[in-house]
DNA sequence: TCCATGTGGTTCAATATTTGAACCAATAGT
DNA sequence: ACTATTGGTTCAAATATTGAACCACATGGA
């Protein structure tokens, strides 16, 4: 077995579950001599891939992981980066999913995975929609800075379907709730008969900047379903943060 | 120079400027063989650390540096947000401080900063303390919803030193205590030796999940000393609340 | 207090891996 | 047609790596 192949053997070592690790720990998950290991821990340590934790002798990635993933989200398109975690979005929900884009005044349709149905909600690439009365507008607006916020409910807000939400102070509970929960729901308001989940994209600065939803005909959910939407389109705006080189920062509540 | 040092050199060679590079290009980067850059290259390829082009046989980073990037931002969120400021009150103190997280059953330490003195109190990662007997633990209690007491409150409350409380009603005449200073002290009921001071981590919805201490050897805490740390650590609770996205609810301090 | 076990780390002769000069087929430009 | 360049292959010499043995220190149990 080469070197560089066992290097990267302890690289693939650390996970989510395992994000820090000690050189015995190590030794014995990449079943290496613990010599060796040692030494090519300490060869990514000189680079920056891996470092240590303070206090203590814990090995977990460093800051050259970041910087790579930068420049390699940099490279490729948008979506050539999005698309296949909106596609496998698309696949666990068996619904049609797309990804919005804030501008001063709305957000517009950028990428779109349609559902495998026949009945399912469609989207038009380039499609505008307004803030409010929208789960993708509610869930930006929610992780924009909050001067975003207070311009958008200080303008007009023209009712769409005769479940519209229309008032400001209505607006703020919608964005204050979906804050709360990391995602937003839109019943009818919209679109009389369609439900959206929709969670933000994070940019470097850790504010919204878009936002990913999931969109099903009214009659196909019930609340266990929606929570699953839910779980899901968060989980799919965590990876396409991360992945488009976002701040995914880490709220505890 | 070592082979593994010799990859990341290759990789250090990917920038903004030219994310995508050729194997001869490459070899004149890096100032290595041709031979010798092909097969640096071969590695982290067949590791996914680098992918080809398509079509075209140019090299850059490929979708392994985004799995790495996304668990690096996911150990040190809380970690990054958390430790200067209980770096600060350890600072402030002289102290050692910790954060401990509530589970169903008991509090677990997640984070720590120790004093720099040469008595001082250790704090253990990961380290598993009961609701009773402890600072952390009562002032968890006192701004958790109100059945979690309940729950607590009918448990076995086994005596740690001979100072423990260990009935129910003690209990929750300390948690009502500390849920109107906003602060919880605990005097040698855990540790014979020791005083602490504790204050509460709130969540999105205003409840406590975590509570942050200072902990000192009780020779060195007169009462005039004791309130100054009751002071810093509710204002690092606050700190920690806010940064951590929690609500942090004007409860009276 | 002593002993066993475990941690992160160092040393050096034996072994494994790496190296790069020489070579190849294909392509592009003159 | 010739030359220069590309990405790639081969193999003996050179270099780097390996891991058993060892170290200092820490912890827990008898």
């Amino acid at each position: 077995m080469g070197t560089v192949s066992k290097a990267m053997t302890v690289l693939e070592a650390f996970s989510p579950e395992q994000p820090e690790i000690g050189l015995s720990d190590m030794a014995r998950l990449v079943k290496f001599d613990k010599a060796t290991t040692l030494r090519l821990l300490s060869s990514m340590l000189a680079h920056g891939l891996i470092e240590k934790t303070e206090p203590g002798k814990l090995y977990r990635l460093g800051p050259a992981v970041q910087r790579l993933a930068r420049i390699r989200s940099e490279t490729l398109s948008f979506a050539e980066i999005a698309q296949p975690i909106l596609d496998r979005l698309r696949d666990e929900t068996g619904e049609s999913c797309h990804i919005s884009e804030a501008s001063q005044t709305s957000l517009a349709t950028v990428l779109a995975a349609h559902s495998a149905k026949a009945l399912r909600i469609n989207f038009t690439m380039g499609e505008i929609v307004p803030f409010h009365c929208t789960a993708s507008g509610v869930i930006y607006l929610a992780f924009a800075p909050a001067s975003v916020l207070d311009r958008v409910a200080k303008g007009p807000a023209p009712r769409v379907t005769n479940r519209s939400k229309t008032k400001a102070s209505e607006l703020r509970e919608q964005v204050s709730q979906a804050r709360e929960r990391g995602f937003a729901i839109n019943n009818g308001e919209f679109d009389a008969e369609a439900i959206s989940v929709a969670a933000p994209l994070l940019d470097a600065n850790g504010f919204a900047y878009a936002s990913v939803s999931v969109a099903s005909p009214q009659w196909r959910i019930d609340p266990k379903l929606l929570a699953r939407h839910a779980q899901l389109v968060v989980r799919a705006a965590r990876d396409l943060t991360v992945a488009l080189g976002g701040k995914n920062v880490g709220r505890k509540a």
